[in-house]
DNA sequence: TCCCGTACTTAACGCTGTTTAGTGACCTGC
DNA sequence: GCAGGTCACTAAACAGCGTTAAGTACGGGA
């Protein structure tokens, strides 16, 4: 590991192929062998590239983190503040529900071990673009004058992980695979909106525009 | 497993040394050998009782759910709605962050199996108290007159989990070991609070009494 | 005493992550 | 042109996993 063959390629294709197993097999049923078979090596040569399945599983689960972080941030083309933070807050479930293996590795997996400071520095930056958002909202009459941006924030973040993960895990809404997909998608959706519709100054009944 | 040992007994010790051990070493962790050896056992012993392992560990699922709900069922002794449904949020956040790999096991690894019959019930049993709970409020006047009370009360299921979740994994308030256990479990509970806050008809600032 | 069923164990299979000890191709120096 | 060394990779093995097949010890009835 610490000196690595001179093939980046090749660790790239690692990576790629462990995260495209992550997704067809669970992160449970990746397997080192399973790893090298695909990309036509055998499994030491793995151990080349990476100290241990761990550290192969957490390189990938970086690279998730900032493909997520990029796509919370694209999805940010919206004028209005809770149009915005809706918007972000149906990225999140979209990313999470397209990417259930990966998800479950990033955010339940937590004892795999530390996620990197890129990664971090990313879900904070998230974090605070949230806050910040949530803020203006205030600011602009939108949201509530005494709503607390950063407990909001912190309930955004954990509400839609809490919808992610019971729909995952069919928990919520009944189990995957006898629940069709979309409509546990759109249940996600609007209820992670109805929790933007309690910070709203002028809410006063369900789900409306704006 | 279908004509068992009459030694019921055993089947309730292989049950138990594996709910312990699924605490101790996570779900993960637990090896047919490790429970027959804790119980004094061969592990194909075990396989007398319980069909294989996934019917073991979704067996042990089962009672922790009905103890699961039966801890939530206890935690309903305050008289006002608000505090109640308070309450319960800190029991259920409690019972997670006390029993954190048995939770990791119930919620997020809802590719074990199907969960009884009788856990469904009891879990849509706590879905509606929480339910109704907020009507009363709501016909009390302590929340909000346009709340929906079916809406509210997902939400706050889908909020417990994701603080619980991430409070596990360390994903929210920093990695488990590194900080302070019992700051998570309070910040957690705060912003389930903060949850309810905004569901207060009078509700006009930060975190207060009731 | 023989027999049978019950409760349990031993030994093995194929799988896993990982380590050790190579193998073969290529580059360098003479 | 060829020895020596390095680099990228592999084959074989190890311990541990879930699981199965075969076997053992014992107790009760005929």
């Amino acid at each position: 590991m610490s000196a690595r063959p001179a093939n980046p390629h090749l660790a790239n294709d690692i990576l790629a192929t462990t995260a495209s197993l992550i997704e067809e097999v669970g992160p449970e049923g990746v397997t080192m062998r399973a790893v090298a078979e695909r990309i036509g090596y055998s499994a030491t040569t793995i151990y080349l590239y990476f100290e241990n399945k761990e550290r192969l599983l957490n390189e990938a689960v970086n690279r998730a983190f900032d493909w997520f972080a990029d796509r919370l941030e694209r999805a940010q083309d919206e004028a209005l503040p809770a149009a915005r933070i809706r918007q972000a807050a149906r990225a999140y479930l979209d990313w999470g529900l397209d990417n259930p293996g990966m998800y479950r590795l990033m955010f339940e997996w937590g004892y795999l071990g530390d996620i990197s400071p890129e990664s971090v520095f990313a879900r904070r930056a998230s974090w605070r673009r949230s806050r910040s958002l949530i803020e203006f909202g205030v600011s602009q009459g939108t949201f509530r004058r005494d709503l607390d941006s950063a407990v909001a924030a912190d309930l955004m973040w954990a509400t839609c992980h809490g919808l992610t993960s019971l729909a995952i895990s069919g928990r919520m809404f009944g189990n995957p695979g006898t629940v069709d997909a979309t409509v546990v998608r759109e249940r996600s959706a609007a209820l992670a909106d109805a929790l933007v519709d309690t910070w709203l100054s002028d809410w006063t009944g369900p789900p409306r525009d704006l």
